[in-house]
DNA sequence: AGACGACAACTAAAAGATTCGTAGACGCCG
DNA sequence: CGGCGTCTACGAATCTTTTAGTTGTCGTCT
């Protein structure tokens, strides 16, 4: 069972602090965000993720330290196949050519290039 | 003004189904779809759509003739660039790595290669 | 002409997302 | 001890999404 499940828009913000604090409370991921966001807001977007799976807490005296259930790595996994099957038919290629036609520097291009000589064995 | 607002979930499968077909009417593109959406659920996205501006609907008889108004190409580029800028964090190469280390073919790695190098005037 | 079928428009209702406010628990400081 | 501040849990208010029923129009078929 392949979890394909994605965030949605305001989870992916805080999945983001949390992922760029590392582990913290709701006060610290509160912190790592764009001000404007209630502390009460990040604290019922936190207990969502930790609904879904996405993050975990763990008491902390009084307090509970929120962590990464998912890492980074995974959800970009996850969303490169969802971005592959839904929006690109499949067709990994075509995302591909999206990027390389796309705002890359040539210095990206050099190193992509690397990564599929590689991936060719040479 | 970079429009790059995403569709929803269902918003999106209309979308596939309208890209598929071309245009049609609501009958058309409910055909076009893995059956079980009712009649009256297409018609209420398309409307849905041509209201966000992703679809056009002109009259033609009784019915109306809905057309996509952005091109599949079009919103694979908006997906992309919302991949890369909420999920990745900028880091095009990133993506990249992550296509590239997934389940791609050596024919599609060649082909990635030569657009690639296309790309850098090699 | 009158019934039938297809269609768009409206309505609605249920589920999910988003944002906070408030209440209750608990330690701490004076 | 008793108030102060901080924290979680609950849930209200609002908005969006998703799904579909109902209504009224209009042509068509008999």
């Amino acid at each position: 069972m392949t979890d394909d499940k994605l965030l949605t828009e305001a989870e992916l913000e805080l999945m983001n602090a949390l992922w760029d604090v590392g582990s913290g409370t709701v006060r610290d991921v509160q912190a790592a965000l764009p001000p404007g966001r209630a502390y009460t807001t990040v604290s019922t977007i936190l207990r969502i993720l930790v609904d879904k799976g996405f993050a975990v807490a763990t008491p902390e005296g009084r307090a509970h330290r929120y962590a990464p259930a998912v890492t980074r790595a995974d959800y970009q996994e996850r969303s490169v196949r969802h971005l592959v099957g839904h929006v690109f038919d499949g067709d990994a290629l075509a995302l591909a050519r999206h990027l390389v036609s796309g705002e890359v520097s040539a210095d990206q291009l050099e190193a992509l290039r690397r990564l599929v000589d590689a991936r060719l064995g040479r």
